[in-house]
DNA sequence: ATGAAAGCGCTAACAT
DNA sequence: ATGTTAGCGCTTTCAT
């Protein structure tokens, strides 16, 4: 800015006049200076200006890791950022394990110069946030103070155990999520409410702990397919751990779903990419993300707004199960 | 920092060195400080570090809009920062329309500050960098001054091309790119390089611009197939392009693959959600985003690298072709 | 081992 | 209409 100054011949303080528009520059000074910008290539350190500004027009989402699930939501709030003005900051740390706290780590990090607003995306520790506005998504630990959008893991999980039961299916497997997470305590009470309805008793022995992740659902998956009464189908908690699961059957040697049937959770891209295509319960991630902008938009606006968005989820039929005759 | 440091009784200095895990500070006073910290959950502003230490250990990815062919590189990106200790920032403004030069915008507004070092996505105009190291993936122009990361567009295109030629279509249509970008161009290339090849001459009336994206891409493919001798495969620049040349062939009562073949390019997750699921030409996204992130730390640590990175395509054979009888 | 003070690039009062 | 000055939150000499 110092560059533009000099050789535009002003202040710096006008070149930043200039550069936020604001009144009270002459119009022949204008015009020299942005033209000097346009020359430079100039354009305002967002660091720097933030830091004294306290405004940035940028809004963050903060990720603990850019996978399937993050990246849909990406889509979305990018999607929906257009008509606002507003420009899109994306975090995330490196995934380096079991970081809990990250959320408040970023939030801190970039919450009180760099950006305006934030989505955090499954956060597990929700407290109050840092000064700026704050919407949470598909937060792990149910919907709290922060204005909130997710889908409904219950009905979901019900449609997926009630899909299997229709196609004949008795002994089903549930691959779980992590049990501290909100979402993965839904999914499993949907399963056993569905079963429960059909009169059936959950085998517990059927019931283990996939952790969401394709590494922890490994060793569970294959306890369960190598068993001599194995399941005759499975409900995994979430896609990448269905996933698992049908790489896991195949390696044993199990075809899907002539073998075994398998139902996941989220509908990720990649739920279509894998062989055979599976059979999901969509989450609608795009809208999520679209409507956790807009309503952090309608929050920094002071619009009036409603404090927690639940979507519908639904069944998205593919060829990873199969009625048993 | 200021709150931890009068809570803790010392000065800003030594908390800033208790932070940066600097030598000079008493074990005693650095466990009060640190402890202090925990309690306040207090974290480092990015903004205010940076702009005065001028290092972040983040490391940034300008993309013009958060689509599906970004999100895959970030995807991959994200996979190959685990290791390094940099975390990792996405950026985008809010993909308003023709905003030719953002790449340039971005770099200025972040680089001199917050990140010490950006990935940069399909740039347009790739000049010499803002003081940052900075990698180009798929840069529009064809590789240039700056290390690049992208893959074979021409042997893709080819092996589209040829086999629509082994499945016995004669008349085949090209739905090209932006004929300004490179990639286009050598897909392109592509294309007559195998029309060539099998002599065959390319009827330039089949040969329409797409744009990349689905709403430029509408009109230019209603036209082709609405024509009385409309062709019997298409061959699509980009998967966005084939697949609302699907959507259109569908409105228009075609079917795919029956009454039309279509072929694609990028293989985005997108690509197998289709109906039909869309034969396309892989690009190795995720491998595309890694090795970019490897390219860039090792410019960061001054290792020699090559300068450019080329993957190779390969063909995905799903369901939108057929063999002509 | 610790703190005082300067300054990173910018914006916002407040002069002029 | 323009410039001067102070200071955003932090790091870094440089004293002490």
């Amino acid at each position: 800015m110092a560059d533009v100054a000099r050789e535009a011949g002003v202040s710096v303080a006008t070149v930043s006049k200039v550069v936020n528009g604001r009144y009270g520059v002459a119009q022949s000074t204008l015009d020299r200076v942005q033209q000097v910008i346009a020359d430079l290539g100039y354009e305002a350190s967002l660091g720097a200006s933030s830091l004294r500004s306290h405004r940035t027009n940028v809004l963050g989402i903060l990720v603990a890791e850019f996978e399937p699930f993050s990246t849909e939501l990406l889509k979305g709030a990018s999607s929906a950022i257009t008509q606002t003005g507003y420009e899109l900051l994306a975090y995330s740390g490196g995934a380096r394990g079991a970081d809990v706290g990250w959320e408040r780590r970023y939030l801190s990090r970039l919450g009180g110069t760099l950006i305006d607003g934030a989505i955090i995306v499954t956060p597990t520790v929700v407290d109050a946030s840092n000064g700026i506005p704050v919407v949470a998504v598909d937060p792990h630990t149910g919907p709290s103070g922060l204005p909130t959008v997710d889908s409904d893991n219950f009905a979901g999980a019900v449609m997926a155990t009630q899909y299997l039961l229709a196609l004949g299916h008795r002994r089903i497997s549930l691959v779980g999520g992590r049990p501290d997470l909100e979402s993965a305590r839904l999914r499993e009470a949907g399963f056993r409410s569905a079963m429960a309805d059909a009169g059936l008793d959950v085998d517990e022995s059927l019931v283990v702990i996939g952790g969401y992740r394709p590494e922890t659902a490994d060793q569970p998956a294959r306890e369960l397919l190598t068993r001599p009464d194995r399941p005759t189908a499975v409900f995994a908690a979430n896609d990448l751990s269905a996933i698992r699961t049908i790489e896991v059957a195949r390696e044993i040697g199990l075809r899907v779903p002539d073998d075994l049937s398998v139902v996941g959770f989220d509908n990720v891209p990649e739920s279509a990419l894998c062989d055979p295509p599976l059979t999901t319960i969509n989450q609608p991630l795009r809208d999520i993300g679209a409507q956790a902008l807009r309503l952090l938009v309608d929050l920094l606006q002071g619009t009036d707004t409603p404090t927690h968005v639940r979507l519908p989820t639904a069944l998205v039929e593919r060829a990873s199960c199969r009625a048993l005759v």
